[in-house]
DNA sequence: AGGAGCTTGTGAACGTGAGAACAAAATCGA
DNA sequence: TCGATTTTGTTCTCACGTTCACAAGCTCCT
């Protein structure tokens, strides 16, 4: 064997740049579980426990642990607070991100509601609207603002987050307009493939494509022997196609 | 060369089967920017049209078609209508899948008052909730019922689908609920995980942590030069981990 | 003090997905 | 009728992500 006693060439230089964009995703994940754990008063998690807890496989989640360093003790496990506090920290969420809503139908509505922003890692500083009857409406302790505030209002709080609550129609324009303000990361929330130029980050969230994604899995499972042959250009009625936004309220 | 005159040894054989997961979450995409095509009277399409307008790459739009098989004609491009209905049939909405929503907080009122379900694909049979003071109010042309009646609505009306809209301490009890009443696809909220028994597909939606995915890249953006340094076993002072459930309502 | 028993961190194998490139097939014009 | 042009369907290659397996390293017990 004559194990090489490991002295590398160069030093570790924990990687501080480059995770995984698969491993990142999986962050805020252990994060949530660490959470769990310190508040059963539990102390110390071995990589097994963490990924029970997570719902991962634990060679994963030690080799995603291992991009951001090596906080664990072996013959031990990882220390619930210490490692929750590296994640938090990796992750920004030590800071406050301060966020605008775009669109206050439903769902808009329902974010702004949501009663968990203000101390933990997002701060929603603006609701903002285009229709003029929604404009000043309160929701919870805020009051819905006009779109056209929207460059005032990112310049005057650092807004770098953006959620976009509209319906389809007008996602695009909006999006612009919140680039063209100097935000850098958007929260999609309508049912449209939104253009942005480099520097911009974007994230979807969808229900209709969720929910086509279970019927097709579903679909399989039970339609095994029933599914119908392949028609040859056949008569298109009650063809489905899409689901439209959930949010509302932006007019043009 | 001699190109051996295409006859395969058996028969072609869509493959019917094993379309790639990857694959299967892009085909609701492709299935709204058809519908956007042809709702712009545009009957054939290309390849590099269609990936254009579902924000992909041409090759890889082709290589997921092919698929479901040979649905387009070289040299011309693909049929709109044709192909539309192809997925659509493929994902499984040319018929209407029976859907039970449980927990009506904020989200559980967003995702009800989503006037475009009855008609296109997914069709809401019940709003549930546990909370005696939820019951019996209406929402749009429904009325919330008592979650005691889960297992009675799923059975009547065959429902496949439940989506879960509580906050995460009932999720489990009422997946698990779900579950033995014979749903076999969840669409989660709230922010845990769930186990579901195999069979059972689950698919997860979160907020909080889109929006720490997209605070760390945002971080990265811009704090290039000020990440502070590791701290050694640090303060605990301020460290933000989690975010709760968007939903809220269903009592234990 | 030394060995037994755990658990981390990581190298290597494997599988899946993305993209480039091109042959096959269809249309259109001469 | 035949060649030029267009666009699909597919093959090949590369990159990424997952999982296995094990050496390194830590603690605890004798």
């Amino acid at each position: 064997m004559t194990p090489a006693r490991s002295r590398r060439p160069g030093a570790p230089t924990r990687t501080e740049r480059g995770i995984p964009e698969a491993t990142v995703a999986r962050l805020p994940v252990y994060l949530r579980a660490l959470t769990a754990l310190s508040d059963s008063g539990i102390a110390t998690a071995s990589s097994e426990d963490l990924a029970t807890a997570a719902g991962v496989n634990s060679a994963k989640l030690r080799k995603d642990l291992s991009y951001l360093g090596s906080y664990g003790t072996r013959g031990v496990g990882y220390d619930v607070e210490y490692l929750r506090y590296q994640i938090a920290r990796e992750i920004g969420v030590t800071q406050d991100w301060a966020v605008v809503i775009v669109g206050i139908g439903n769902l808009g509505h329902a974010l702004a509601n949501y009663s968990g922003f203000g101390t933990r890692g997002f701060r929603i500083v603006a609701l903002l609207d285009a229709a003029p009857e929604l404009v000043g409406e309160k929701i919870g302790d805020m009051v819905v603002r006009d779109f056209a505030e929207l460059e005032e209002i990112v310049a005057a709080d650092r807004v770098s987050i953006g959620v976009i609550t509209t319906p389809a129609g007008p996602a695009q324009e909006v999006c612009d307009r919140l680039v063209a303000a100097g935000v850098t990361s958007i929260l999609n929330f309508a049912p449209v493939v939104l253009s942005v130029p480099d520097g911009v980050d974007i994230r979807k969230v969808d229900l209709s494509i969720e929910l086509q994604i279970l019927a097709y899995h579903e679909q399989r499972k039970s339609g095994e022997a029933a599914l119908p042959p392949v028609p040859e250009l056949p008569a298109m009625n009650g063809v489905v196609t899409d689901l439209p936004s959930v949010g509302g309220g932006v007019g043009a």
